[in-house]
DNA sequence: TGTCAATATACGCGATCGCGTATCAAGGCA
DNA sequence: TGCCTTGATACGCGATCGCGTATATTGACA
């Protein structure tokens, strides 16, 4: 249920699909947070330079939360593989 | 030990906190992330300007992954009391 | 109180953001 | 095959990023 996330692109990936889970489009996901469906995109794409206000918007809007914690001795290639 | 955040502020709270866990300046984490003093200081008083890449890049150096999850049923209150 | 390290803030710059608007490619389904 | 929805991408715009550099301001400790 919860999704670790070391990259721009997991963080993501981890939005796009609890978007999908709860049946949302980008473009409703976009209205419910006051962004344009075209910077969801990228915020799902995982685009380093989008800004923490979008993701900050997205989880409220999903009804999500983060958590801040040392990471687990998991490799890289493992975590990859979740994804 | 882990650190629930909903806002760009408590997120950069939480950075903070681990920073100097670690006994880190924010020139020294600046100097581990490629990032300046300047940029840190930023995302640590949650500019939700800031860029998505220099959050993860902030993780990485501090060794810290992230969870996304559903939010608790903790009030807004109630998470602020925790900061 | 004074000094020094740490952090916040500023200037100019090039790059890129999200915005509004719009188009295009890819899928799902009739 | 042909729609129609979805998501990726583009243009011009104003705003803001992080950069290098530099300077306040704050804080801790002698």
């Amino acid at each position: 249920m919860d999704t670790m996330a070391r990259t721009a692109r997991q963080i993501g990936t981890t939005i796009r699909r609890y978007r999908r889970q709860k049946g949302l489009t980008q473009r409703s996901l976009g209205n419910l947070m006051h962004a344009r469906q075209a910077t969801v995109s990228k915020l799902e794409s995982g685009e380093p330079g989008t800004q923490l206000g979008v993701l900050v918007d997205a989880l409220s809007a999903l009804d999500l939360e983060l958590v801040v914690r040392p990471r687990t001795k998991i490799s890289t290639e493992q975590i990859e593989e979740l994804f």
